[in-house]
DNA sequence: GCCGAAATGAAAACGGTTGTCAAAATCCGC
DNA sequence: GCGGATTTTGACAACCGTTTTCATTTCGGC
């Protein structure tokens, strides 16, 4: 039965950003779903592991996930101040992390990129207070 | 009193790749240390501060330490199966992040790069086994 | 030695995540 | 449709790393 599993992905859809478990958990009750917390949170290993979520943890260590149309690479440039998320393509460092792993020896070579930084309007924001 | 800090980061020095605040919590008490948890929390994190060690998160949730001798960025490459670390240069990499975070507005840009792979052992381990 | 400030550490609190287990839903053969 | 096996669900508790609390200890200056 993938119902719940479904309605979860949905709502990560109608999400912006990165959403935490909890709080898919807390907007699909404040939608009148009828759903537990353990169950969104196996929903959401269950979409991670199809691939079918971005998973990454944030500093502090949660879990964030983000639905992802498709399976294609990529990274984010996410603003330190308010969230903002932007998916940014870097082919130049998918070769770089193959080459720098290869040259090791290392095989089968994954790697995270996260780029943080404080946007345009924050900083403009941070400015002006 | 950097007393306790420098113990800390000595007992991390003589570690080869990356320790849990809990593992070097346990090694300092190993060796006869009279130090408690909160304090190596609290050097860990004075020693991250100033850019004596690096700390990443691993994927778990749980931060991890490593001493690093100097404060030059780098990142590391690290076997998925034995934990080997190697740390690697990339100013490719650093250039990249730059800029895309300037093309999207952001300023004051920090990233996090961690590369896994299968290193040379464990892959032959893994086809012998 | 004495005082205030800073450091220390035991224990409790915290928070996200995972496990437990009984109840409910679902599937399957009939 | 029906009974039983199987899976899914979710309330709750356990877990675990981390942080906070707060009383005690230590340090620096006098």
């Amino acid at each position: 039965m993938t119902t719940r599993r479904d309605a979860v992905h949905d709502t990560l859809r109608k999400s912006e950003g990165f959403r935490s478990a909890q709080d898919v958990y807390a907007e699909m009750r404040l939608h009148g779903a009828k759903i537990g917390l353990t169950t969104v949170y196996r929903a959401l290993q269950a979409l991670a592991d199809g691939g079918q979520v971005d998973v990454l943890r944030t500093d502090d260590g949660e879990s964030v996930y983000r639905a992802c149309a498709t399976g294609s690479h990529h990274h984010h440039l996410v603003c330190r101040r308010c969230g903002r998320t932007v998916e940014v393509a870097g082919p130049a460092v998918e070769r770089w992390a193959e080459m720098v792993g290869s040259e090791h020896g290392f095989t089968e070579i994954t790697h995270t990129v996260e780029v943080f930084g404080t946007c345009a309007s924050c900083s403009a924001a941070a400015k002006a207070g």
